[in-house]
DNA sequence: CCAATGTCAGACATACTGACATGA
DNA sequence: CTCATGTCAGTACGTCTGACATTG
């Protein structure tokens, strides 16, 4: 997931690549600002991961189980986790899976709908989320060369890119 | 790559992620605008890549290509493409025999270097760029609900984030 | 001898498809 | 019957590690 590490490139790749889109095709400016995107997406991901490896979770499971620590009871519906966390079912059962080899959650039957499976949340789960998240924080998820209020400018700025391209709908 | 075609939640999940976040950790700023910058990313990745498709090209195939195509002599040694892309050398060179097999580039070594091999983009190759990036245009990159002011606003701050991250030194 | 470049094999993680069993 | 939920097998892709041959 994380990009590679690389020698330092002397100038901007994203800069170069507007300059030269711009001679030739329209939209020179929105594949500048989706490849950014892209790019810091990469470093936050990265950022991250290299956090997350000491405790043996990558992003995925990590989600999951602070998905798990905050819920009610500590336990959900793995088509819950999926639709929070936008994943695929089978990648649900595969992290889910994981996690559990691991001893972070275990399965539990749904007793009133019994098609459904519970992933519940151990204590061990626990553990590891509280430390992996302190773990985490020095990197600032990447984000340490923004200032407070760039950083609410750009949510502000995603939200509107996610709300705009129906990531979820207008709440309230 | 892209993420998965799911029912829509009728609520935010980030802010709702952050509401949590705050009751026991610090950092739920850094974290929310991380999350975004993540959802984000996924939803302008699979906008692209369902575009793409047709063309049976990838995202990653799809910059290769632009990049030889972008180029003086539309041909680059394997090695500039990884660090241009930020791409592993085992990842180009994957990359590079896909689009081999698929006919839109070619492989040939440095007379004068004979360690270095260079991909040399083919008159099909050329093509279907053109065509990709047509296909492309009227999805503007999953950004088409930002305006351009917001866009370029965007684009500062993922430099500023970029920079700050050591994407790339200073450049002039 | 040492460094750089590209390739290969093997291991993972995630995503997707299609099929399926279970149960509401 | 149908629909929903989760699982499984199989496929594809990209990333990474470690080893290697070639060449400068």
């Amino acid at each position: 997931m994380g990009p590679t590490n690389h020698r330092q490139l002397d100038f901007d790749p994203i800069a170069e690549a507007r300059r030269q889109w711009q001679r030739r095709w329209p939209g020179a400016d929105v594949m500048a600002a989706a490849t950014s995107l892209i790019r810091a997406q990469q470093i936050v991901m990265s950022t991250v991961e290299r956090a997350l490896k000491p405790f043996d979770l990558t992003f995925a499971r990590y989600e999951a189980l602070v998905l798990l620590h905050f819920s009610r009871v500590g336990r959900l519906p793995l088509g819950k986790i999926g639709s929070r966390l936008q994943v695929h079912p089978t990648s649900v059962t595969n992290a889910i899976d994981r996690l559990e080899k691991q001893g972070f959650v275990n399965r539990k039957a749904d007793p009133n709908d019994r098609r459904l499976t519970f992933a519940e949340i151990t204590p061990a789960g626990r553990d590891v989320v509280e430390r992996a998240t302190r773990a985490i924080q020095p990197s600032a998820f990447g984000l340490g060369g923004l200032k407070s209020s760039e950083l609410s400018q750009l949510q502000d700025l995603l939200l509107k890119l996610r709300l705009s391209a129906g990531d979820f709908s207008k709440p309230k």
